[in-house]
RNA sequence: GGCUGGAUGGCAGAAUGGCUAUGCAGCGGAUUGCAAAUCCGUGGAUCUCGGUUCGACUCCGGGUCCAGCCUCCA
């Protein structure tokens, strides 16, 4: 039975859908405006795996996922002005680079990727919901805001209070606001910026109101599962579950998830500190799947510390796990879910997705693998396939062995050709038994990275 | 100041009221021309102080330290 832990009540919860045997999950995505970074490349995977484990409970047809693009909101304008570009070639140039990411990443894409700018109707409708119940009014200046007070539970996904965030304000306060807890629903445009006609004149969605609205189209007004980055729950997931319940009158999300930060030196990976690194830029050193394992090797809620160190140990882990599927043509048969092995690794997931200890089964199953192969081909076969179809619920294991063993080839290192040139000459070296001539050819290899096994079928290369 | 969450071996990182996590690194052995990979074996941990208990790393309370939120942020 699957648990989840659920950040509304602060546990962990049996995981029941709304509508028997289906899930619907909205998951908050990109504010495109820039390159992705590790901290959202964590948010990518945690929730993919969360993604293909449900599908793989459920079936693949009863779930769908939604992950929206935030397209319009003051960062891209302010890029957009910076750059001297149009706002609409700048977000999908940064579209376009985030799937790239992704999919470099193994991230399968969601169900639906809405974008806030075509759900303009499905916003000012909202809002002018809100407004005809009292919960939102227009300001002097125009700008449409939520009215908190007018919410009874705000807080109780955060659990602050209004009193608590009014004293400990940072923010200077909008005159307009008729309390400082309240939050912009529509914002007017200003002299050259881009606008929507709305009832309240020409201007754009707050941010927090898109999400909304966006998950209302697309998966109702109650849905079963509601993600993003620990950052978001205060305000954005907190003014979500004002906007839609405000507006429905019921229960908007059962099960809240938030996935923990991505931290460099203790201290939280972020845009603002300026301490990020880009997908891109880590992909130019390491594996996609090394990236992966990298993140699923903590638990999700955990902080996880970004390091070449770390990403080296994740490396040389994945590694392991690589080689002993070397030499052995999995069988061609499908998961045995009553295996010990899947059992476990069925259980650990069923723990509010409990990857690292997951990954602790594939290891198990990797020593075993490796036994198997001197003695039981037909076992190991069989054994290796296991291997496979549990890791791929990871996005794990994807790749052939040899590839990913070999991979990474990085510019000015030794060509492919020039490695088996060089095991050839060893070879003959070793054949004339010249053991100083074969170990210094190692020994050049080795200073390339570029480390050797002799087997009983030749000599076999991989990487550092 | 208010509110969250966390502190596990050299490092990363799970679990648990008494029983091996796992990985990387280390050590011994097998194997190898020597290595590597692999196999077998092995050392090493639960921030601190109290309490509950036959027994706590695990539950409760105080403390210390760390991170996060209260502004945009995944």
């Amino acid at each position: 039975m699957l648990q989840i832990y659920n950040s509304l009540s602060g546990k962990k919860e049996q995981f029941i859908p709304i509508e028997p045997g289906k899930v619907k999950m909205y998951v908050c995505g990109m504010t495109v405006y820039d390159y992705c970074h590790i901290g959202h490349a964590r948010v990518l995977v945690v929730f993919d795996v969360i993604n293909r484990y449900l599908r793989k409970l459920y079936g693949d047809e009863n779930v769908t996922y939604v992950r929206n693009i935030t397209d319009i909101d003051d960062k891209i304008i302010a890029r957009a002005i910076e750059n001297g570009e149009d706002i609409g070639t700048l977000t999908q140039r940064f579209i376009d680079a985030m799937h790239e990411d992704a999919d470099a990443l193994g991230v399968m894409r969601p169900d639906i990727e809405p974008r806030a700018t075509e759900h303009m109707d499905n916003i000012i409708n909202m809002i002018q919901t809100l407004i005809d119940k009292g919960m939102a009014y227009q300001g002097d200046n125009g700008d449409v805001y939520y009215q908190v007070s007018q919410f009874k539970d705000y807080g109780k996904l955060s659990k602050k209070n209004l009193e608590d965030l009014q004293s400990g304000s940072r923010v200077e306060v909008e005159q307009a606001k008729r309390d400082p807890a309240d939050f912009v629903l529509w914002k007017m445009a200003k002299p050259g910026e881009p606008f929507w006609e709305s009832p309240w004149g020409q201007g754009r969605p707050g941010w927090h109101i898109e999400c909304s609205a966006m998950s209302k189209q697309c998966l109702g007004e109650h849905f079963d599962i509601h993600g993003g980055g620990l950052d978001l729950k205060f305000p954005h997931h907190e003014n979500e579950i004002a906007q839609s319940e405000g507006c429905s009158g019921h229960k908007f999300v059962n099960y809240w998830i938030h996935n923990g930060f991505v931290r460099v030196d203790d201290e939280k990976m972020s845009k603002s500190l300026g301490n990020f690194f880009i997908i891109r830029d880590v992909l130019k050193n390491y594996a996609p799947e090394v990236i992966r394992y990298f993140i699923l090797n903590s638990h999700y809620r955990s902080p996880l510390n970004y390091s070449d160190e770390n990403l080296d140990r994740a490396k040389a882990s994945l590694s392991t796990l690589y080689q002993s599927l070397l030499d052995i043509e999995p069988a061609d048969a499908p998961l045995d879910e009553n295996s010990d092995y899947a059992k476990r690794f069925f259980q650990a997931m069923d723990d509010d997705f409990n990857t690292p200890k997951a990954i602790s089964v594939l290891f198990d199953m990797s020593h075993e693998l490796n036994r198997l192969k001197n003695s039981d081909k037909a076992q190991a076969q069989k054994l290796a396939a296991q291997i496979k179809h549990l890791a791929h619920i990871l996005g794990l294991l994807e790749k052939d062995p040899q590839a990913f063993l070999q991979s990474g080839a990085g510019e000015g290192g030794l060509s492919d050709d020039e490695i088996n040139d060089l095991i050839a000459q060893r070879a003959q070296a070793k054949a004339d038994k010249n053991w100083a001539e074969s170990d210094r050819i190692r020994d050049v290899l080795v200073a390339a990275d570029i480390l050797l096994e002799d087997t009983p079928e030749g000599t076999r290369w991989r990487r550092k």
